[in-house]
DNA sequence: CGCGCTTGTTTTTTCGAAATTTTTTTAGTT
DNA sequence: AACTAAAAAAATTTCGAAAAAACAAGCGCG
């Protein structure tokens, strides 16, 4: 069940990326070759360049020759990131519907049935799932994906990853969310009758749940405000 | 001579950056393991290491177990990376505009003035100095690094660079440049005085520059327009 | 003649021991 | 006790040989 052209380092890379955002490796955490040796299977070389790769996503960052840390986080951080996030997302999503075809539509409204549908079932519970945030993630991608940009859907991505170890931080320390179905659908309807608004509600959903991951979570990473900017 | 914490991948990573951003590594061309071994003097891993770092910064691709390629270049590519520098550009030089203090101020008349001496001395054929790129990429920073956002700042300074690789492309591949010294005067008054229009002018100044590129050598690298758009 | 298979060659990828550097511990001096 | 310096321990970084994979050439067969 391997897919071609996959190797090692780059199976490594994967699952350690995971392990950095869905936070079980913690931020600040210090990353020592013997531990992840065992945890991984591999050797240090094949470490190495899985730990460079994460260093130039700064999901890790990389000490002089002292080793390496899971990146660390910050308020100032995530305001940073929601910022940088809400300038690109309006940007590709106003291409998206300035370009996109049918097939776009199609496959917007296929990706939100499919979140829409694990949604219903989870309940409640939905926003601490694993496969809904994967699906959450695939709806978003849809909006924007006909913007034609690789550059920008890039920078998107990257983005959008790392906030979401924010939002994933958070979910680990609170019991309920108020469900905003809604949002989604009303997101959605907007970018397919094209009509401008859409970039608003866009930034306030990003907005929003920035400010409740602050709200909730936000006391748990205030220490490390300082180490955060170097990286 | 060797700075603090610097490992022996780490220099091989900015000098191997160095050398596909003045294209002395050409685009596209295959990265073979024995060769790198002897012109950069390291073992395999070290290098694997380093092309890991730069495979993350899409300054090479790395092709499953087939090894890796110095990044492409096409047309389509530096259009993208053309749209997506205006859009960060615009953004963080609106915000160093709003933020930026005395300091900023003095920086940025400093790095004019180091730009504007080396230009004056080196007369027509500045554009093609290494030395001079420097400076021109240090006063271009200096306008914007107020802006209090590292997120937005790493990744304009990583579009920048990509860009440069273009522009210097380019200027291997003609032998005069009409001298424009006055734009960046210009540029830098406007900044200077927190005039709007700053931000139309950064924006037609990145998008000349990208037209001249073209025009002087879009045809050099029309062929692997398809290439460009797997990154 | 084209197509698939086997074999030999080249290139990439992985491994773990050895070298280097940082960190901790210990001992000595003021 | 506080502060340095030296030695020991621990961790990271580098190396090149060995394993694995891709590529190329030759061969047999329908």
């Amino acid at each position: 069940m391997k897919t071609k052209g996959e190797t090692r380092a780059s199976d490594v890379h994967t699952r350690m990326r995971d392990d950095i955002l869905s936070c079980e490796l913690k931020p600040g955490e210090k990353l020592r070759f013997e531990g992840l040796k065992d945890r991984y299977d591999v050797s240090f070389s094949t470490l190495r360049e899985a730990l460079a790769r994460l260093s130039a996503e700064s999901l890790v960052v990389s000490e002089g020759q002292r080793g390496f840390v899971v990146a660390p986080v910050s308020v100032a951080d995530l305001e940073d990131l929601t910022n940088a996030r809400v300038l690109l997302e309006r940007e590709v999503l106003r291409l998206s519907m300035e370009y996109g075809d049918d097939k776009w539509e199609a496959d917007i409204l296929a990706s939100y049935h499919r979140m829409d549908r694990l949604q219903s079932r989870l309940g409640a519970h939905y926003y601490f799932d694993e496969e809904w945030a994967r699906l959450h993630g695939a709806f978003h991608r849809s909006l924007v994906c006909a913007c034609k940009s690789p550059v920008l859907l890039d920078m998107r991505l990257h983005l959008f990853d790392r906030a979401n170890r924010y939002r994933r931080m958070s979910s680990q320390f609170r019991t309920k969310w108020r469900p905003k179905d809604v949002e989604h659908k009303s997101i959605m309807d907007a970018v397919l009758d094209r009509e401008p608004d859409a970039l608003k509600l866009i930034e306030r959903h990003i907005r929003e749940t920035t400010e409740n991951v602050i709200e909730f979570a936000g006391h748990l990473f205030l220490q490390d405000e300082a180490a955060a900017s170097v990286a």
